[in-house]
DNA sequence: ACAGCCATGTAACTTGTTACATGATTTT
DNA sequence: AAAATCATGTAACAAGTTACATGGCTGT
């Protein structure tokens, strides 16, 4: 839901094509993303669908623009008024992977979280030699830029801080003895006759 | 593509039914993300569809059991073995939103900020106090709840760092003289007759 | 002439997600 | 008997993503 809203704040400046729309991102953006081209126009066919911008007039050299309508405008002050709202809340696959990795009894946790480490930290250092390139904006655009490797330079060392504290949970978890590998539950069916299931008595395969 | 990988790597412990993969899940994950029976069919499938499960045979209940291939076990290894790779990298919404926020004239920036940090500030108690109820856990179940609250009030906690960090870096620019409001940009197309194209003399919409 | 960018699209596909239908069994 | 849970699905849709087709125009 980022890149609708995204296309519908610029367009909340005026008109655009579609072309000009992919160009506005990435120069919005510091060209962190990399947007298809072809996605722009699936985007504004989209928007359109919703009511959210209309086709306006074309200028002299035959470009295609799209108009924010009312609608879509109160969308997009509504975006940027409001906070970003973690919902669900973020399905973060490192974590779904790390809790899935502990609950099961034939993984090393301690390997995957090392794994893990090394490539977060290459990440932390990649980011931090990206933004001392980019010391001091110049532009706007080159502020833009700098505050998004900024926020991935802070989420990637909130991962690797993260995944050192979660080696000392898991040593205080050994320690306390919670440590029983966990196979698939056996908790009782309750349709047609319980049956105890275990990975031993599992249906043959 | 991380529901996938969870069936995947539960699959792999052995055989299951839809209705039991969805209470793994959740019992696996603190039952942190709710998960729609549904989407475990869908996915069910579309991993049939991929050759990494098939079906196997039913249990005296009658539960459809599906068991992971050989192909499918490769894939759930490969993903506990190689690290999560933030390609693209990351499209965070915030990030995103932000880097628009400031090149865009008419929007309060700073008022964006705070809006956020007040909402991300709440998310950060929240799981604080959630995380101090399930202080010590007692099994594996609660130790992967544990690592899952973690993660995102690590998250959280670094957006919040963040915001307040680009507080600065906003006035950093803003006493550098790098406000000035971005309009639409004026590159001339290249496209029949070259029109110069601000906000004030877009086609009419 | 030819390579490459500008520009607009279309079709197909991915994962995720929800709403709904259907029936069996279990609990109250 | 009614309500809740177990269990399996289907249909539709959202947003993102890619690959491709098709021209016109531009620079060499």
């Amino acid at each position: 839901m980022s890149i609708r809203q995204s296309l519908l704040a610029i367009l909340n400046q005026g008109p655009c094509y579609g072309y000009q729309l992919r160009s506005e991102f990435d120069r919005r953006t510091g060209s962190t993303w990399p947007l298809n081209v072809g996605q722009i126009y699936n985007t504004l066919d989209r928007l359109e669908r919703d009511g959210l911008v209309e086709k306006a007039d074309s200028d002299q050299a035959g470009h295609i623009y799209y108009a924010i309508t009312a609608a879509g405008s109160a969308e997009a002050h509504g975006w940027l008024s409001s906070a970003v709202v973690r919902v669900g809340p973020a399905r973060d696959e490192l974590a779904i992977k790390l809790a899935i990795a502990v609950t099961l009894p034939d993984v090393d946790v301690a390997a995957v979280i090392q794994t893990q480490r090394k490539s977060s930290l290459g990440t932390v250092q990649e980011l931090t030699s990206l933004r001392d390139t980019s010391a001091k904006p110049a532009s706007t655009e080159d502020l833009a830029a700098l505050l998004v490797i900024e926020s991935q330079l802070f989420a990637a060392e909130a991962e690797v801080r993260w995944l050192e504290h979660i080696k000392t949970r898991l040593a205080q978890a050994a320690e306390a003895g919670v440590r029983a590998p966990m196979p698939l539950s056996t908790k009782t069916p309750k349709r047609g006759r319980p049956v105890k299931r275990t990975l031993h008595n599992a249906p043959t395969q």
